[in-house]
DNA sequence: ACCAATGTACCAATGCGCCGATACATTTGA
DNA sequence: TCAAATGTATCGGCGCATTGGTACATTGGT
């Protein structure tokens, strides 16, 4: 697992871990049926407590990325429907918010694509 | 001045005022040389506190957009410059806080713009 | 000169989110 | 049966943002 936690940022630690997380599981780096380290283990590794890293975990869980046993450890779900839903309703969310500024600033349509294009192909963002 | 504020909105109501204001401002709903309501005025109507509605005040000085002094009131200031600025500053956000949860997605480009455009213009949103 | 209205500046209190730690329940394997 | 490893649940503390209040400075009018 490659997972990067910056202390200083600021959306907190467990929030970095859950998102890395999903995003590894999403692009497939994380397979279905793998195990991921345990809370204590991840923790140590992280330099985080055991009590942040179970949070990450069992907010996975709820949204259905992740199940987790005691003595078993935690593997990745196999519940395709359930990501492709919420990252089309996550696609959604975020086109709407883009719209929502747009229109607020009453920018011209082109110029808010053109825009938008410009930052989706730059690969700094 | 119409504006709104929820308690119990995640966004604090300072922001939720600041937000307005600089809405109705740049909308030109609050023209230029106009007055804004004293802060202890608008505290009353709003049933906020007087420093809540000062600090939305300070922030939108600080910002450009009003100028205040004491015994005289608040008044909209004339500075497009800054406004315009703002707003290009605002656009790039949008578009790359958009392009961030595309690519977290692993959605391809033309689909997240062809999404974009679709919620740009749709009248609902 | 005075007073009322206004904005400014500070400061204590409150609330909330996050973190770290501890105790508990469950499973596996010896 | 026991022990080790794991996830679960809960609790107190810490820090930060926000809020509300109070005192102060400035302006304009009387």
């Amino acid at each position: 697992m490659i997972v990067e936690i910056d202390p200083d940022a600021a959306t907190p630690p467990y929030e970095q871990l859950r998102t890395q997380i999903a995003a590894l599981i999403r692009t497939g780096k994380l397979a279905v049926g793998a195990r991921l380290p345990s809370i204590r283990q991840l923790a140590r590794d992280l330099g985080l407590a055991a009590g942040t890293v179970a949070r990450a975990y069992r907010e996975l869980e709820a949204a259905g990325y992740l199940r987790g046993r005691a003595g078993q450890g935690t593997v990745v779900r196999d519940i395709p429907a359930v990501l492709e839903t919420e990252r089309t309703a996550r696609l959604t969310d975020a086109a709407r918010a883009y719209a929502a500024t747009v229109r607020e600033l009453g920018i011209d349509i082109d110029v808010a694509l053109t825009t938008a294009r410009y930052h989706l192909t730059d690969p700094a963002g």
